[in-house]
RNA sequence: CGCGGGGUGGAGCAGUUCGGUAGCUCGUCGGGCUCAUAACCCGAAGGUCGCAGGUUCGAAUCCUGCCCCCGCAACCA
């Protein structure tokens, strides 16, 4: 028997700062429905997952929440591996970079790259610019000066270790020449050549001395390994690689990768960095990086602080798991962003899943119960009508199959659907309920729903990987084993005398706008903003992590005053910032605050507002903040200054 | 001129590589059917393919210019 061959397939890690939202979930569904597609092919699939666990924003996360890094991201991604089972996902590992043996391979590759020389110790050599805290190269100056706040610059260094890029540049592009597929889209590709390798490549920075929450360099106190060569090197860690060639018998079978799923948003890490790593160890490269679209929230990005966050679990509790799935992989495109809105999910789970698909079933299933108890033969009374059913029935699994090969789920799953439509015409053709009232007509009656039956069965079968509790529920009813996906180019497998039973309830409900957004609306009861609210222009709300309780010590540390505005304008090349001179008693600064959509320069002067006096100057878009002017946020991020309730001298304290 | 994506009947999308009757799903309207989850089937209405030029016998598709939207970047002390 020849052995399967195998088929490696991962979604990038996540990342464990929150709950992911059904945009991360998408992806990961995405995969699933690959990964289940090629078993089902016959391919050896191991596919994998996992999480990102280091950072600085974790270990500031995890501080904001009294906890430990390690806790912090435990609980995350205990999180995170709940929603991927919630929905279903297959994946064969889950791998977490906090797991031992990455950790001590990541040092290990970190080390062997740095002895061969492709990592050095070097620093961020530039001209420094102190108020703005920046490097600058040469080549950024103007004038020899910030090109910020154009004042001097001197030469400065900050030690880091880098990895030499350039070196494999030319390698790299030859990758892309001879593996055309290699970036998928292949829009994707020239993206990645015009903007990174043509410019010429930078050298990446791989460690990080301004936090500690990361995989230490072992011999260089102080470092530790900063992102990307910690989270790329997952792919390979997952699999037992071993940077001293003691790697894993799993890893000589599935490296290098079929695919990488990934955002679109990552992809340059995937295609470019990534190959690049693996050409410094001396690895083959993974055959193809798949950069998703996004799901965008009623057109526009789903932000927490946006407040138009969809969460699976939320999505589940209403619609079940397979409808969730099912429009994630149907309504994302494949190479442009996708939208969900309630309103498009309730429609698309209406008409595709409990009108086309589940009605079918059940309009099949209670026919055969009705006419013969049950009992599937095909009496061989052929008529010309069935003839297209049967090669469409016939040619179903290859159109799917090449649709899936190229990634576009969506295409792959209309095919199915538009299949199933021709069914429920087939019915309206041979007219069952017609030939029941003619005794003589019993045998064609009964050949229609076999040929119907078995028309569900091979959709049910291809829709297993996308809908994987749909088939099972099909395949129950129907008392059929989904097909071997070899044989679904033959119509007739099921047994004369196989049984179908009763449904125990519709495959998929319909659903009506409004239950479904009073169901959202329970669930969201007290807090959450609700769904209409989302105002596109409106930009982020800030959303501070506070302690539970501080002391009076704490708050007495803040110094606020009140403050005159003497004088206002915009800041120039900047579309939220106002620059204000503000009297203080008898001193004066300027303070920058980012509230030019919600007040003219105009209206700024002369008002008196609360401040923060005794914050520490920064710089914003070049300009010295010397101050913080107070402002009450809401929820869509609209802005409204705090001012004195009565007029009260400028300068006054604030308790 | 910071980078990138997009503008196609009421909604969501395909079509643009290699120009030649503008397609799909949903919605609307009319009809049919009754096995079925007010489901299913048939038919119809509805589009100057963002705007303006150009190339061409012919442009959604190629070229030029412009407008608008979105994301990234910058920026929120």
């Amino acid at each position: 028997m020849k052995e399967k061959t195998p088929y490696y397939i991962t979604t990038a890690i996540a990342y464990t700062s929150g709950k992911p939202h059904i945009g991360n979930t998408y992806e990961i569904v995405l995969t699933d429905a690959i990964a289940r597609f090629k078993r089902n092919q016959g391919y050896d699939v191991r596919f994998q997952t996992g999480t990102d666990e280091h950072g600085q924003k974790i270990e500031e996360k995890a501080a904001a929440a009294g906890t430990t890094p390690k806790q912090f991201v435990d609980g995350v991604a205990a999180q995170i591996k709940g929603i991927w089972d919630l929905m279903n996902v297959s994946y064969d590992k889950f791998i977490r970079t906090t797991d031992e043996y990455h950790e001590k391979q990541v040092q290990k590759i970190f080390k062997k790259l740095y002895e061969q020389g492709d990592i050095y110790k070097g620093a961020y050599e530039g001209m420094y610019c102190t108020p703005c805290e920046s490097f600058w190269t040469p080549s950024q100056l103007v004038d020899g000066k910030c090109p910020d706040c154009g004042r001097e610059v001197k030469p400065a260094k900050e030690e880091a270790y880098f990895f030499k890029m350039s070196k494999y540049a030319d390698r790299l592009m030859q990758y892309y020449d001879e593996h055309p597929e290699f970036i998928t889209p292949v829009s994707r590709k020239n993206e990645m050549v015009n903007n990174f390798l043509k410019p010429g490549l930078q050298d990446l920075c791989v460690s990080r001395t301004s936090f500690k929450w990361g995989i230490p360099v072992d011999f260089d106190d102080g470092h530790v390994v900063y992102v990307w060569l910690d989270a790329l090197t997952n792919y390979i860690t997952g699999l037992g690689y071993d940077a001293d060639g003691n790697s894993d018998a799993l890893f000589e079978k599935y490296w290098p990768a079929d695919v990488h799923v990934i955002g679109k948003d990552i992809i340059r890490f995937h295609t470019i960095y990534w190959p690049i790593f693996l050409m410094a160890l001396g690895l083959p490269l993974p055959k193809k990086v798949f950069g998703h679209p996004w799901l965008l929230m009623d057109g526009s990005k789903m932000s927490k602080s946006r407040g138009n966050v969809i969460y699976a679990d939320e999505l589940v509790k209403i619609f079940g798991v397979d409808a969730v799935r099912y429009f994630v992989l149907n309504d994302m495109p494949f190479d442009n962003d996708g939208n969900i809105t309630w309103e498009l999910i309730t429609e698309r789970v209406n008409s595709d899943l409990a009108n086309n698909l589940g009605n079918l079933v059940s309009r099949t299933a209670a026919m055969s119960l009705k006419y013969f108890g049950g009992e599937l033969c095909d009496k061989g009374a052929a008529e010309p009508v069935d003839g297209e059913l049967r090669a469409m029935a016939e040619g179903l699994y290859a159109k799917v199959a090449a649709k899936t090969d190229e990634f576009k789920i969506s295409d792959a799953l209309g095919e199915i659907f538009s299949f199933l439509r021709r069914c429920n015409k087939y019915i309206d053709e041979t007219a069952p309920w017609i030939l029941a009232k003619d005794e003589a007509k019993k045998d064609r009656l009964s050949t229609v729903l076999y040929n119907l039956s078995e028309s569900i069965m091979i959709a049910a079968s291809l829709l297993q990987p996308f809908l994987p509790d749909t088939a099972e529920k099909i395949a129950k009813q129907f008392n059929c084993p989904l097909r071997a996906y070899d044989s679904l180019g033959k119509f007739g497998m099921i047994k004369n005398g196989t049984k179908v039973s009763p449904a125990e309830e519709h495959l998929f409900a319909r659903r009506n706008y409004k239950d479904v957004e009073a169901a959202y609306d329970a669930m969201h009861a007290a807090n959450e903003p609700k769904k209409e609210e989302k105002k596109p222009e409106q930009k982020k709300a800030h959303e501070p992590e506070y302690p539970a309780e501080i002391a009076i010590d704490d708050f007495a540390k803040v110094k606020m005053q009140i403050a005159k505005v003497i004088a206002c304008e915009k800041v120039e090349k900047s579309d939220k910032l106002l620059k204000s001179t503000v009297k203080i008693g008898e001193e004066t600064r300027t303070v920058v605050s980012g509230i030019a959509k919600f007040y003219s320069p105009e209206e700024m002067v002369g008002k008196k507002v609360v401040m923060i006096t005794n914050l520490k100057p920064a710089k914003l878009r070049g300009i010295v903040s010397e101050g913080m002017i107070l402002c009450a946020e809401d929820k869509d991020g609209n802005l409204k200054l705090l001012a004195p309730e009565g007029d009260i001298e400028d300068g006054s304290g604030i308790f």
